[in-house]
DNA sequence: CGCGGCTTTGATGTTCATCAAGTAAAGTGG
DNA sequence: CCACTTTACTTGATGAACATCAAAGCCGCG
């Protein structure tokens, strides 16, 4: 399913200003040498809730969700990642086994390396594990507040905010295809499928959206930026 | 009101373990003479959201609450924390403010050092950045798998999990005095107060619990324990 | 003493989950 | 490729969970 391709060139990557800039280029040389990258198609589990931690990833393309399963067929989404947000981040210094899931919500090609590579590399280059504590901090930050938004919102409020976020955040464009079902829509808001259903259609009904299927596409932004905020 | 003592001996300091284990006596020393310890009385603001980020905090005795506000009189708690949890560490490294509001609920005392200082030493240490890592990492996650469980309840259920957090984790008896009113608690669950109110008024006439004030007796634990996790 | 904040309870209405039932879409095996 | 099964989606009806509004008691504090 997942093929690892030959060693690419991390000098010509574009993350490796964000996460390499304090390692010299015979360190990088190292790290690139023993660096793996993984493809994962639309739906694919790239992490799985309880298993050990033994590499370190970081997103070069695509769309994940973080999640975590509480009790049979109930999961809850703790957030979406694109590159430059981490992803193997979260407990990967705290934890010996992965405590959310990960799974590709559209092809995502993912570089690997050994953790105790990394973790060798960082005892010994302070700036380098600086840089990786900043990436660490803001992405949970980015988490934390995000669920502090989306808690304070009721249903239609909370839906409206999700659109917005794919709409700005993910896409940057005001038409776009959800990379998610209702279903997972509901798993992130916390609220029921159903209700999710419900409200795109009433966004539908008060031409506030339009709506193919998958397809989105926002209508009337003020409007929903509006019932984002205050309904 | 917080008063500044002076310099004491981090030598004998029992969080010295935690964060400078891989610091040496000499680099230590550094810290301390810059150190500043200060204590805060129950109800004091000891963070305030918006603030720039100068100092680089972490707790040595007391409790505190993490909180954001939301427009007028709307606050949310985001999570208590006790001595080892840290403080003032969730965006110190990402932000250039503070994005959370802190404040006493019980005396609390402070060990305060220059940030500078610290990531100076952070750059040159990376031992004793990798400790710091690790300290992050397991408060942001202890934060984001709490807030994931409160939400998957619902009053009742929310309501019990409280209670046995502060009897579990906070003070480990079954018999305490709560260090948040009531409409803290609705603010840390996402409920209202009245109904926080209720639910306490509905354990006690079950028997579940007793009290008095703020004074909080756990008479039937497993019954509230099943209350957690199934009601 | 009186004011404001915290607490408590009850009554009422809104928001939301649940249940049910049906359609559409998508994957599965012959 | 078609019948079959499953999964996603959709709408409506009902009741449960919860917020809101109102009123009153309590307590600490100036």
């Amino acid at each position: 399913m997942n093929y690892k391709t030959p060693k690419c060139s991390c000098e010509q990557c574009q993350l490796k200003n964000l996460f390499f800039s304090h390692v010299s280029e015979d360190e990088l040389f190292d790290i690139c040498d023993i660096k793996e990258e993984r493809t994962y198609t639309k739906g694919q589990r790239i992490l799985n809730e309880g298993d050990p931690i033994d590499d370190f990833l970081y997103m070069k393309e695509g769309l994940v969700k973080l999640s975590k399963s509480s009790g049979e067929q109930k999961d809850q989404i703790i957030s979406f990642s694109k590159p430059f947000d981490f992803v193997s981040l979260l407990s990967v210094f705290s934890s010996k086994v992965h405590m959310y899931s990960v799974t590709a919500l559209e092809d995502s090609t993912v570089c690997v390396l050994d953790l105790n590579v990394v973790k060798n590399k960082a005892q010994e280059n302070a700036m380098f594990t600086m840089d990786m504590m900043v990436r660490i901090s803001e992405a949970t930050d980015k988490i934390i507040i995000e669920n502090l938004i989306i808690r304070r919102k009721q249903l239609k409020g909370r839906v409206a905010h999700v659109l917005l976020y794919f709409a700005n955040y993910i896409y940057e464009r005001d038409e776009f295809e959800l990379p998610i079902s209702r279903r997972e829509i509901a798993e992130y808001i916390g609220m029921t499928t159903e209700n999710v259903i419900r409200t795109l259609s009433e966004f539908r009904k008060d031409n506030i959206i339009k709506i193919f299927g998958k397809d989105i596409l926002i209508v009337d932004k003020s409007r929903l930026e509006s019932i984002s905020e205050f309904g």
